[in-house]
DNA sequence: ACTATCGTGGAAAGCGCATTCCCATTCTAT
DNA sequence: ATAGAATGGGAATGCGCTTTCCACGATAGT
């Protein structure tokens, strides 16, 4: 159906081998007035490589997999968007996953990227590979035939990736916290089997410990938006119940959880700062148009994503990064004088 | 490197044809023992398929392109998920490209995409294509070799799409905001040569007409949220050296412009809705923690990009549809009683 | 002037798989 | 019991391209 290799060649008078050689890199250079040609036939009849034919003859892809928990989410898009970006102009084309937080789902997105033979997978947002039995032994698998894989937010040691230091940032946070003030605290944890909220909820409770605080309640729940709302409306209607809500510091593991439990406050009429304060983890870029400004912990998402994708790109360089949050303390944290 | 079809129907004793007839859905269905056989095989040695040959051999690759502008970007973000969706367990695999805003990227991205053999590509946030003479002809190249198109957004004759009725939308949230009570007026329309911002501001000054109405200012600028806050911020300094700033509602023709319309406003000190209304067009699903609460014509974003991806499955069913947007009116344009 | 070397284009062999024939069985019908 | 039709497995071809490997003419070296 469309135009072949072969075409060009016939067109412009030369062999196959020939027309290979003039239009897709190779390290030797026919005349320049056979090039010519042959540039003018690809032209005229509208050639495009097929990289189906090219992946299996030169036996790489030139295409990398990114997986993702749901695009939709700032914080993957804004990584995702880092990836993108590296890729510039390599030619590398990226595949898209989104496991919709579905573990099972995630195996059948690095399945089919392996099937792709992608050069490499970035793997943002898994759950303890530890963990998963499966999921790992496909990922050895893929390295086995060469495959790079780059696992974002998770400390592993066969692989590269960018670490993140989510413990001592959380440790870091708390510190800020309580030096601007702050002395009761609750976490909104998300789910324990998660190693990132896992390592946020323990760092901050932590460093509470170590400075003869303790958090007054640590809320487990979906590592969502949704989770944080119905988390912290219980939260609320308990404190009600109980006589009334006190004033607190409500750490939520991720930004989008605090986008959540900020909607539950403002159901509960009560303001932020002056009755709750809340900060999330992440700096998600949506943070910027929210009233008040929210505290959090600065990642530099985007610049994670790039990283990855230069990582994958070029194969073997740049093992690994270990990249630490650092506080951020805005509005939403805010303690009036004298209080 | 990897395991190859071969190693499999050597490993089970069986040929090769055999082999491709049990693991890859084919007519012929072998005995079951010897399915059985094969598949054990393949389950011991890790057989994955390599997608490429199996492209090659097929010629069909199972492949979709989206294009959209940056996917960290809310509204494309969310057609993505959309477009995610609709792929569920088709087994088609997502190739993602992000134009940064540049025409020439997109055809480098459709180029690339017509590389890979995409079945179809879906374009969402294009520039108006009769003006771009070498991406429409690619395009047609495209689906002379059996490609599908789809266009979000753009009203296009010979291919499929979503199509959405800007220009009808835009008027129908001027009459709204109208009979809500609001009379002075200030469009933050984007770039002229945009088809989007020029139907949408175009069809908000309309009704404005023929209501006997005059927008204050049309100010034009980038698309973008950081366009619409020099834009606003312009607006509002011109505003106050001329004498202070009296009270319009301000639409955007994008919610992103939106918010970079109520940053500025809010770095000057003034309120929403009580100084300065501000409505937006999209709905992107960041609204929803944005206080006050921001008022919108809504469209259903993930929708749309599932409606592209169903379209693009069903290779030639279903080809066009229009969708309009609803008028949502919420804080950021409520007129206090009396006013 | 004659051989050794280099530079260049073409022929052909795969890359890993689907699929079309082809042939050997087994089954059905008479 | 036998012709004919199914049934099911295997050999071989081709998908479009890259990349050896060859052959041939031109150039250089002595």
């Amino acid at each position: 159906m469309a135009v072949r290799l072969t075409d060009v060649a016939n067109e412009a008078g030369v062999s196959l081998a020939t027309a290979s050689r003039v239009l897709n890199g190779s390290a030797r250079k026919p005349a320049v007035e056979i090039s010519d040609k042959v540039r003018a036939a690809a032209e005229k009849l509208g050639y495009f490589p097929n990289a189906q034919a090219q992946a299996l003859a030169r036996s790489t892809t030139k295409l990398i997999g990114l997986v993702v928990r749901d695009i939709a989410d700032p914080y993957f898009s804004t990584i995702a968007r880092g990836v993108q970006r590296s890729l510039g102009d390599s030619g590398v084309q990226l595949l898209l996953a989104s496991t919709e937080y579905d573990p099972e789902r995630e195996i059948e997105a690095v399945q089919a990227f392996m099937s792709q033979r992608t050069d490499a997978i970035i793997l943002s947002g898994s759950r303890s590979l530890g963990e998963n039995g499966q999921l790992l032994k496909l990922i050895e698998n893929y390295q086995e035939n060469g495959g790079q894989v780059m696992i974002i937010g998770q400390p592993m040691t066969d692989m590269g990736g960018i670490q993140i230091d989510n413990e001592a940032t959380a440790e870091h946070l708390a510190a800020e916290l309580i030096s601007a003030g702050h002395r009761r605290f609750v976490v909104l944890a998300g789910e324990a089997n998660l190693l990132t909220s896992r390592d946020r909820s323990n760092g901050f409770l932590e460093k509470l410990k170590r400075s003869g605080l303790d958090a007054e309640e640590v809320i487990s729940g979906p590592f969502s938006r949704e989770g944080a709302y119905v988390a912290m409306s219980d939260y609320l209607k308990r404190q009600k119940s109980a006589g009334g809500v006190h004033r607190v510091c409500v750490f939520c593991v991720s930004d989008v959880m605090a986008l959540g439990a900020i909607r539950a406050i403002r159901e509960n009429r009560l303001r932020i700062p002056e009755d709750i304060a809340v900060v999330g983890f992440d700096d998600i870029p949506t943070l910027i148009d929210i009233t008040p400004t929210v505290s959090t912990a600065r990642l530099p998402l985007e610049e994670i994503g790039k990283w990855a994708g230069e990582m994958a790109l070029n194969h073997g360089e740049l093992r690994k990064i270990v990249v630490s949050g650092v506080p951020v303390l805005r509005e939403s944290t805010q303690l009036a004088d004298g209080q």
